[in-house]
DNA sequence: CTTGAAAGTTAATCTTGATTAACTTAGACT
DNA sequence: AGTCTAAGTTAATCAAGATTAACTTTCAAG
């Protein structure tokens, strides 16, 4: 059980594909490569490669499935991206919309002394700045609410568990209007022909769109 | 004054180019080769590619003089590289002998957010965890101590200021007999023929021999 | 059941950074 | 001055990762 030595940008390919379809897309090349910013063809090249490596399964035309040891990989790599987002907003109060990209970077270089180190600094986490789920050391996923805030009905308080995207202005955004994991949220009035939700969130009130209110998720039981 | 793009590579080739010469080599085509493990036909053609970005001057058969501009980039990356260090021992309590090969990686990703807010956190730090200085962000480089303790009279109490090597084994042996900045160094006995040294360190008493002497750098007036 | 657009692939090519093998040059020593 | 050795260079080659351009598949819609 020799863990293959992969690159960086193989390693970022297999990230890509997991969260694809862990957000419920398939991996296709196409959607890979726009992820990534490369090519198709570069993405065709690179999951061929990886499929030599036994990292995943390439068919031509297919849909890319990750095999398990492909797997292993991406949520290390999850793993070492969600704790250096946490590490970094709580050593340095770093604002949420920065430390992704900074985590992307660092996340290929995290060694294990290191993120053994980061994670009995912040006692086990399972849950990063976002609320995203940090994969245990042994590759398990902490389970998540699938409650979209987009979904709930009016006059149900809830507290916000997790923000699924990692837009940079759109994050400053939603963390001046306060709608970051902890909040409690509870929608107002939710305007005809999915229009605008009057949203009330810890104890002001604010007016959000579908579209923000599909990137929220909330707890599954009322706050109380 | 745009800086130039350079890769990981490049910049670790500035980076050992600088180095050597900050400790008094020249830096010549085998001694960077050495030093990045790689081939000698490697570090020419390197050579070649930075002299063509006008990082340095290059001559075929002539040692490698960094110009303003590849200086400006070498300290840069050990600016980041000594910050780095700074900033694992103090947020993880990581001992000295493992931060320097996670700093190695990291250096040529931190970026300047991430660099400012560590450089405040750490109150602009001018030395490292081995002493060694931190440049300022506009390139200078904090004054050090020169005087070697292998070059200290007898009966003459300094200050450790510096220990000058990242070899992980020495390193933690030195932690542990107490050979790191802010000891008090004394030397109580130096045997004949560039024998041993007998010497206090804090308050307790040890043998080193002259290889070691030599990479401790002392304060240039006594402790008091 | 054809067909046309979208998705995916292949081919040719580039750049970077590395290797080994064979060579050239510099410089110290007789 | 000649010569040997260490240092340095060149040449040929490789692999990864990227690009563009041209092609082939797929599949949904008529």
């Amino acid at each position: 059980m020799n863990k293959p030595d992969v690159s960086r940008a193989q390693e970022d390919f297999l990230k890509t594909a997991y969260l694809l379809n862990s957000a419920g897309k398939p991996a296709t090349n196409s959607e890979i490569a726009k992820a990534m910013r490369v090519s198709p063809a570069a993405a065709t090249g690179m999951a061929k490669r990886l499929g030599d490596l036994g990292l995943l399964t390439y068919l031509r035309y297919q849909e890319i499935l990750l095999t398990d040891k492909g797997q292993v990989i991406a949520l290390e790599i999850l793993r070492h991206h969600r704790l250096l987002e946490l590490f970094f907003t709580e050593t340095l109060n770093l604002p949420w919309e920065v430390v992704h990209q900074i985590a992307d970077k660092f996340e290929h270089d995290l060694d294990e002394v290191l993120e053994d180190a980061i994670d009995s600094l912040l006692d086990s986490p399972s849950l990063d700045p976002h609320g995203d789920p940090i994969p245990s050391k042994s590759g398990a996923m902490p389970a998540t609410s699938t409650q979209m805030l987009a979904d709930l009905p009016a006059r149900t308080p809830r507290l916000v568990t997790r923000v699924m995207t990692q837009e940079e202005e759109l994050l400053a955004y939603l963390g001046r209007i306060g709608l970051r994991p902890q909040a409690r949220v509870m929608i107002m009035e939710r305007k005809p022909f999915n229009g605008p939700l009057r949203l009330q969130i810890n104890d002001e009130e604010n007016l959000i769109g579908q579209e923000i209110a599909n990137l929220i998720v909330v707890s599954e039981t009322d706050a109380e």
